[in-house]
DNA sequence: TATGCGATATTCT
DNA sequence: GAATATCGCATAG
């Protein structure tokens, strides 16, 4: 992988004609969130999130990079939901599920992916919110070298590509995103869209149901045109 | 734009 | 041995 952190004479003096839009417009300082205004039950924290921003700080000290991104697209598994990772019970790999609300789950699937989750219910309840897309806002350089140059609009467009923009893996499992100084999520950096819902992508089990939630028409939501509208 | 398929490793049957 | 909360590439329309 060519993903190395630029040089910081790089960083000091970059080109603003070189800086993609959306990493040149400002990002506010914003409030991170607390546990308690997350909403404790999966679906409705599913939709809540829509909008929400997600931050990673990675790197030595010193030379800190700070990626991040609007969350545009997530899927709820909720408690007995057949097609959660939860739902044979705890295992020593899905015991983040189970633990309280706002903690990391990650995973790892088809032999080379990553997928973070946000453990969605009270200690001992295995469920979960799947992020399935950012919106990409600060770093979007370094996203760029950990997604092996792909564009703008497909950084983060998928749970996997999602994992990877942001360098996330299984070190990650288990943080808890209401503390941690490294991984955690802030409110949302603009006004929200309209949340749509539908089924949701990639699953066998208990395909029907509506549990699926996204900002209608963001190009950074995964899926075909029809699941993005 | 839509569909099909292989890659790849961990978990569960 | 089968399935998997995916992705990127190939091909056809």
């Amino acid at each position: 992988m060519p993903g190395r952190v630029q040089p910081r004479a790089q960083r000091a003096a970059k080109a603003p004609t070189a800086v993609p839009a959306a990493e040149s417009s400002p990002v506010p300082i914003l409030r991170r969130l607390t546990r308690a205004e997350l909403p404790a039950n999966t679906s409705e924290l599913a939709r809540w999130l829509i909008g929400k921003t997600l931050v990673h700080e990675r790197g030595p000290a010193g030379r800190r990079v700070r990626l991040s991104g609007r969350i545009v697209e997530t899927e709820a598994y909720v408690p007995g939901d057949a097609s959660g990772h939860a739902f044979r019970g705890e295992t020593a790999r899905n015991g983040s599920l189970f633990r309280e609300l706002g903690r990391a789950y990650v995973y790892f699937v088809y032999g080379c992916w990553h997928c973070l989750n946000v453990a969605a219910e009270r200690e001992g309840v295995g469920a979960g919110v799947l992020l399935r897309a950012l919106e990409p806002l600060e770093g979007i350089a370094a996203m760029t070298r950990l997604r092996g140059g792909a564009s703008l609009h497909d950084l983060a467009r998928g749970p996997g590509r999602l994992a990877a923009a942001l360098g996330l893996d299984l070190r990650h499992d288990a943080l808890d995103l209401m503390t941690d100084p490294n991984l955690w999520l802030v409110d949302a950096v603009r006004t929200t869209g309209e949340v749509a819902t539908s089924v949701r992508i990639g699953i066998s089990k208990e395909v029907d149901r509506p549990l699926r939630f996204y900002e209608r028409g963001s190009r950074f939501v995964s899926g075909s045109a029809r699941m993005r509208g």
